[in-house]
DNA sequence: ATAAAAACATACTAATTAGTATGTTTTTGG
DNA sequence: CCAAAAACATACTAATTAGTATGTTTTTAT
């Protein structure tokens, strides 16, 4: 029984918080900066929010999900070459996706390296986003198994979560080698998706 | 000309802000936390480092530089099979190194993702730990090539990247995913490290 | 149209922050 | 031993923090 204006205001602070997050941190991100990047009184704030932490679960569910859901995962279509398919969703986050500055990272990497120890919430959050791609990957991985393009004795899931790990440390290398290490890190990438054939 | 008390003042100081820092993060550690536990005064502290980020600069120089390069480097003895090394190397500090705590990951690839974009001179401080084991690998693959043990068109620094990269990844991850995921990865790097002979 | 609830606005508070001003105590070289 | 410098201690400050108390304005259902 909210209103579309309220609906708005909402999504508003959720979306400036996360691109202000995406850039600072999220508990060096104050309420007082997203409000007054927001144009919203406190008042409005804390009337949508209960807390700051309240709010930024409902950042990680309802941009960072979202948003990283569409950058991570329809990026696998899982119906020809897995490895192809794999590499080309991490050359197009890695160097395609404007949304990504480099130096910045990735939000939701950034997040995990920041919260996952520190809220118990923020950790089941963000692991479920973590979960949903490691899911596409295995998905994609177990389609290529049974067209015999993926080694039979390959465990799906494994190579997921090693695929999402590499993504993690680069992203974060990244941040201080720039784009010439993303570059490097495709290279040797491809050449690990050739052991899964 | 400082005394034998001051010197130690200040390594105390340097060593408890680098646990804490390990812990909750460089900004979210206070320089009253850091005292408080210190036992030591505000008056001390500001004697010492003239801000908060000059003491930061010097626990990365003073203490997590010489604490990684001896969890990181001399653990690559450098003689003998180079992808066998590698391997451990990355094993022991995964599974074995007592100092690291996983849920809080890696007290160097957390102040990375925190500070490289936030503070150039963290960026170039942390940046020189990273190309120090970026060497320190570069150095065994290339003896590795002139034994006939690794492969003549492999690109060392681009391959110690990616390794570099993926031991970041990985220690993130295991933030949110604990130990298992860090079984499962080395299962996949040792696919990795094989593509290398 | 109107009462009630929802949505927002303003002005506060108590705690915490990095840093300073102004001391007192230790240490050191002569 | 003793003056000067080094090393520390205490008490402050101004800014920022998350959050609240108490309003006013908008929406909504009737």
């Amino acid at each position: 029984m909210s209103s579309k204006k309220a609906a708005a205001t909402r999504l508003n602070i959720l979306q400036k918080a996360f691109e202000l997050v995406y850039q600072n941190g999220y508990r060096t991100t104050s309420v007082d900066e997203i409000i007054a990047t927001t144009q919203v009184t406190k008042g409005a704030f804390f009337y949508h929010f209960k807390n700051k932490d309240e709010m930024g679960l409902a950042m990680i569910n309802e941009v960072m999900q979202p948003g990283m859901r569409k950058s991570l995962i329809e990026a696998l279509p899982s119906n020809g070459n897995p490895t192809e398919e794999i590499y080309n969703m991490m050359e197009s986050l890695l160097l395609k996706d404007p949304f990504f500055i480099i130096k910045y990272g990735c939000p939701a990497i950034n997040m995990v390296e920041e919260m996952a120890s520190y809220n118990e919430a923020f950790n089941k959050a963000l692991s479920q986003l973590v979960i949903q791609w490691e899911e596409a990957i295995t998905t994609t991985l177990e389609k290529g198994k049974t067209i015999g393009k993926i080694n039979p004795d390959t465990n799906p899931k494994e190579v997921a979560q090693y695929i999402i790990s590499g993504y993690g440390g680069i992203r974060n290398l990244g941040k201080i080698h720039g784009k010439p290490s993303y570059i490097n890190y495709l290279s040797q990438f491809k050449k690990y998706l050739n052991t899964l054939k």
